[in-house]
DNA sequence: TGTACATCAGTGAACGCGCGTTCACTGATGTAC
DNA sequence: TGTACATCAGTGAACGCGCGTTCACTGATGTAC
């Protein structure tokens, strides 16, 4: 109640700085872009000053991967509630994919970038893996599908979603919306041509 | 012969100086990335002082615009010269599509960027419409489907090219490429599985 | 329970840098007479 | 054909800015005795 309703008149020691600095950067990374976001602007955020961040990262890059495997981490985590609530739905997770990356397009291209470099897919042993469950999803589905086909499927699939997250908020496709009667359903229709579906049944060769 | 062999000595008016920016800018772009390509550093490239490109353009953004659409007149030309070469082939367009986006992802990524707040798509009118010849090809496979099935299809196929073209350098797909013996296979590979294909007989519904 | 001291996590001033942009200028070009 | 002059397209120095990073420092914390 008397408390001064100012930041909290932080103590001299933060508590979790390195939270704290991750937090703000997503924060402004949500609310001012990918150019906004600078070191000295993250110290800033977080009420910091300049040189602190350096007893917790050792330059730049080094936040902004954490930033990154946090995103990572948050989107594994909403795939996987959507793989709880809507099992053999690969459309259900694919729209989830794309719903995040639209609504936080700053961090999800930081996310991305940081993906370009890794060996392996981001998800796997961040959260217990989404991907596992796709793959188990699709070997469900088509029964003696090889490996290989699998994987293949996967990464269409990931393709198909991160282009469409990218190019969703085109203008050009304004009129199709519209059409279709709002975004989602213009986001169900695009992955529905690109294979993407619900329960699928997974369209043989031999017709 | 007897000229030096230094950039030709440049007289104090460059000629076209309008066009050596730009050109200077996509060799930036191409050599040194995104992060290089300051007005400053085009300037230098172009052999230049760094107030001299203010004579040719408001600011920096007008630059960018006019390597955006530069980037995007050189891809619907590569496109319309394969369109020409396969007819009834839109796998061959999506091929041209991602090699030029991998090529010079640092271009592709300006154009990109600059596509985001178009009102039309950036072919229409810049060179004899890639996305005409697309929606052509599409009218004649599928006879009877309306305009909104054929621009959702032109849609979801533009999304797949560029998810693939973005996602098609991660190292998670080492593996793939390997096994199915190279980069080529395996974006072929994938737009196959997005339903996107040569001479497509269009999978129709009634199997 | 109290005191000395090592360790840790902050501060704030300073560094050098490259940026976008502006300014008064000057060299080159072309046109009128 | 020659000269005066307006116009255009360059120059180079300067501006203020925010950046990433380093530095010597100091305040807070916890442990040993």
């Amino acid at each position: 109640m008397s408390e001064s309703n100012a930041p909290e008149a932080r103590p001299y020691h933060h508590g979790d700085l390195r939270r704290g600095l991750v937090d703000a950067a997503r924060r402004l990374l949500e609310t001012e872009g990918a150019a906004a976001m600078s070191l000295r602007a993250v110290a800033r955020e977080a009420g910091v000053s300049p040189a602190a961040p350096y007893h917790h990262f050792k330059d730049k890059g080094e936040l902004m991967a954490a930033v990154a495997n946090e995103g990572w981490a948050l989107l594994g985590a909403a795939m996987f509630q959507t793989a709880a609530d809507n099992p053999d739905d690969p459309l259900a997770m694919a729209l989830t994919y794309v719903a995040f990356a639209r609504e936080r397009t700053a961090l999800y291209r930081v996310m991305f970038d940081s993906a370009r470099e890794r060996e392996a897919l981001p998800f796997v042993g961040i959260v217990d893996s989404p991907y596992a469950w796709a793959r188990d999803a699709l070997v469900r589905d088509q029964t003696g599908a090889s490996t290989l086909e699998v994987e293949l499927a996967i990464a269409a699939a990931w393709c198909a979603a991160h282009g469409l997250a990218e190019m969703a908020g085109f203008r050009q496709f304004d009129h199709l919306k519209d059409a279709l009667g709002g975004e989602t359903p213009f986001l169900r229709a695009v992955m529905t041509h690109l294979g993407v579906e619900t329960d699928s049944p997974a369209p043989s060769s031999a017709c």
